[in-house]
RNA sequence: CAGGCCAGCCAGAUGGUCGCGGCGUUGAUUUCAACGCCGAGGAAAGUCCGCACUCCACAGAGCACAUCGCCGGAUAACGUCCGGGGCGGGGAUUCCCCCUGGGGAAGAACCUGCCAGAUCGGGCCACAGAAACAUACCGCCAUUCCAAUGGCAAGGGUGAAAUGGUGGUGUAAGAGACCACCGGCGUCGUAGUAAUACGGCGGCCAGGCAACCCUCGAUGGGAGCAAGGCCAAGCAGGGACCAUGCCCGCCCUUUAGAGGGCGGCGGGAAGCGGCUCGUUUUCUUAUGAGUCCCGGGUAGGCUGCAUGAGCCGAAUGGCAACAUUCGGCCUAGAGAGAUGACCGUCAGUUUGAGAGCCGUGCCUCUGGCAUACCCUCUCAAGCAACAGAAUGCGGCUUAUCGGCUGGCCUGACUA
RNA sequence: GGGGGCGUGGUGUAGCGGCUAACAUGCGGCCCUGUCAAGGCCGAGAUCGCGGGUUCGAACCCCGUCGCUCCCG
């Protein structure tokens, strides 16, 4: 994922997470609110409750993996923060797309057709 | 062939599509694109030790404190490693006993725990016991009156531990009082670099705990890569504390008084995160310097930062740890933190089913039927670990599905 | 990066190396009461986180390890 769509800044995370509208499900919680930048921005964040370094690293990777097959269909300047919860550590790539998918419908940000089966946005 | 053990190595392979980090080249020129190369571990982990490196002064002295402690060696260093010593523990297996489940003895290869000093001194040793470090309860013997006094520590009893044990000589009774053997201690000799072992001689010398204080010896200055260096950007100040000498020398101004500058002594503050010494920097009557507190601003870039006590191979020295020499190689450098997703193919491993081979058994015997383990093949299902560098390195400890190679020992069988 | 503390019945805590590990609360039974609470009596409940060592003897001392927690930067 690119730098300009990265979100870093501790106090950005802070800002988004008090003023934006969070969408909840078993294995993440998304939050989003409006951006500073011209283009969406994505923030992750996997807990210490996740487990050790290998488990939170591998959970970031997958989430990473999927907000760049999402970054086309957001709307400009938008800000989200990927909130990994505790059940993901063991859920598959799969299970966690199609989550992430069913919190960003729920949200109105994308629309899919066929989501669950989750081969939409890797389709191309 | 079965079982036990040790050392070293590996940590699925390969192809395709999309994606990530670094370096180089080229093209665009603040963030981009294309191509090529490279891209986690044996523990990267825990952070339990030791170093390098950087700053504090060039790392100094003493005290305090902490750590270590059989002997010799290795190393940059270590609490690590190697070799040896002493005391203990474990071990496949073999033998014996009761008897079919245990008990006892021996015990290979090998693994493993502990190790300065108890005549400097202090402290502690519950309960029991007369007594726990200084003694005599029941006792024994003599004098003798039943008691008392004196001698003794064999036997009994308590305990984890009570002047070493067994046998004899000896005696009123006894005792290392004496003798033999064993154990301990001291000393001498031999072997060994040494710890220590063996032997001779002396002679019985008064418990245990220093993982209690302590003594002796050795080591350790403090802080840490957010160390440290360079650059850019940004802001607003306020308060408190503080020594300043009728000192000395030189120079300048000046009629003189006096004033100024530099240096020394004295004094203040800080470096100096335990204290003292020592030492360095700075200030010392100036609209100054320093320290501390509150408040304000910035959380950006480059460097340190990947050629190293480096890795691989060989030779030589050494029992070994390791060292030396020669040749070859370059092997991650992120900064919210780079390895993921999907599809194939081939392997690994466990279980189940089927088939085959060998052997065995039966029969109606050029053949047929049945069949345990191992091995081979096919199919299905499952498993595929522990775990992610953040300045680097040497160890220790812990987690870990499995696989490969080499070696040692014991037992059985065959020749 | 640096430093400290804790782990003992279900829960919260005591515990100078020496008894059968103590106390409160909770739990179970009985008494009391018309009933409940309070109160009284009795009882169960502990691998002292785990593994080694020192010692005659370890919850306590030493080493290692696991988990939790706090402080400083």
């Amino acid at each position: 994922m690119k730098q300009k769509y990265r979100l870093t800044r501790s106090i950005d995370f802070k800002r988004v997470r008090r003023l934006g509208r969070s969408y909840a499900h078993p294995l993440a919680v998304i939050v989003i609110g409006d951006g500073e930048a011209k283009n969406p921005r994505i923030g992750i964040v996997a807990t210490r409750s996740i487990g050790s370094a290998v488990h939170r690293n591998r959970v970031k990777r997958r989430l990473r993996e999927i907000a760049t097959q999402i970054l086309p269909e957001l709307q400009e300047s938008k800000d989200l923060v990927i909130i990994a919860r505790e059940p993901a550590r063991d859920a598959s790539f799969l299970e966690i797309r199609s989550a992430v998918i069913e919190l960003l419908e729920r949200a109105k940000i994308i629309v899919t057709n066929d989501h669950g089966t989750g081969r939409s946005a890797y389709s191309h």
